[in-house]
DNA sequence: TGTACATCAGTGAACGCGCGTTCACTGATGTAC
DNA sequence: TGTACATCAGTGAACGCGCGTTCACTGATGTAC
């Protein structure tokens, strides 16, 4: 039952792609291997073929999420004048955490991971901060950096209460005032 | 072996309180039944002669937390000058999530539990707008308020980064500038 | 007020279950000659 | 190029463990007379 090693490489990114999207649908502590694996369309035991252990498949999921997410933000933000921020802090990013940022999905779990993921999330979040210094225009670099951190900081927040938020007009109207907020200058 | 009502009722206050202490240092998932109990010097099989079930007493822990939270923040408020924001996005709470608010330490899980934890979870969040938006002085109330929705985003999003990003000085950063930019007004 | 009985807080063993991880096995792929 | 052998991706059973939950039991507390 061998598979060719360009197919191996493909089942091996099949599993990070599951796996970005299950833990920032489910969270991470609460996604079992099993779960994944299936998600993957293959059975358990073969886990340790590809990774040596969970937390370094949390690690190259973390990096996927970021990587898939940010590309994301990036087509939007480029398409529409509307910016990042309004693409991010919009109710269709809200309900689909699995496919958004894993900064405002996972954020609280991202915490309490080890170095090398919290790494991972760290060059993600400087890469938000820099679409969103980038679109500032003509301030000094370190003075938009400076703002940036503080919009970045306001999406992830606003994302994140969103989806904990139990009425739906307020959940809404935290985005919009988000959104207002950072693009009215 | 029957306690009085008094100290049964106690008893139950301290599982409470381990469990808002554990859930913020450990996450919700993560922290067993058997951990909590041993934090609360009992054994585990106790637990259901105070509580229907793990997602019964995760609704009680969180209103603990946020009440206390509150309190806490409402205190530093009060006697600083310097106002919510700044004990809010101070390093001490930074450092100390297992006696923090709850929306920054466990928003990710929050966001992924049962409709009575989130309902409790949003009146957390609707006083710290209230506080917030108390300090803003003469401006009409509704014009306060959404304001404040946005710095309650701002705090608890920095506040969330600050603990995820490996590089200290960055986690001091997002910290100031998210302090700079919501009393610089 | 004192006595007899019911209640129930807390203990500790046990339940089934799913977790992360390991392992013997299969057989197609890759490699060496 | 063809053949023989080693490699290893994937399977499925099994490992020990800790999870949330249940239960029989103990004995001090609460209650009824």
């Amino acid at each position: 039952m061998r598979k060719s090693k360009e197919e191996a490489s493909r089942t091996r990114e099949r599993i990070v792609a599951a796996a970005a999207a299950e833990f920032r649908r489910n969270g991470i502590v609460a996604t079992g291997l099993n779960d994944l694996m299936s998600a993957a369309g293959l059975t358990h035991g073969g886990f340790y073929k590809h990774f040596e252990s969970k937390e370094h498949l949390v690690t190259e999921a973390c990096l996927h999420a970021v990587q898939s997410a940010i590309l994301e933000g990036l087509a939007a933000a480029a398409s529409e004048g509307s910016g990042a921020a309004a693409a991010y802090l919009s109710t269709g990013h809200r309900d689909n955490p699995a496919t958004g940022c894993p900064l405002s999905a996972i954020g609280s779990e991202l915490a309490r991971s080890d170095e090398k993921t919290r790494a991972v999330a760290t060059d993600g979040f400087l890469r938000l901060v820099e679409i969103m210094a980038a679109q500032y225009g003509k301030i000094p670099r370190a003075v938009a950096r400076r703002r940036a951190l503080v919009a970045v900081s306001t999406m992830i927040g606003a994302l994140t209460m969103s989806r904990i938020v139990t009425d739906s007009d307020l959940s809404a109207e935290i985005l919009k005032e988000a959104r207002k907020s950072l693009t009215d200058r």
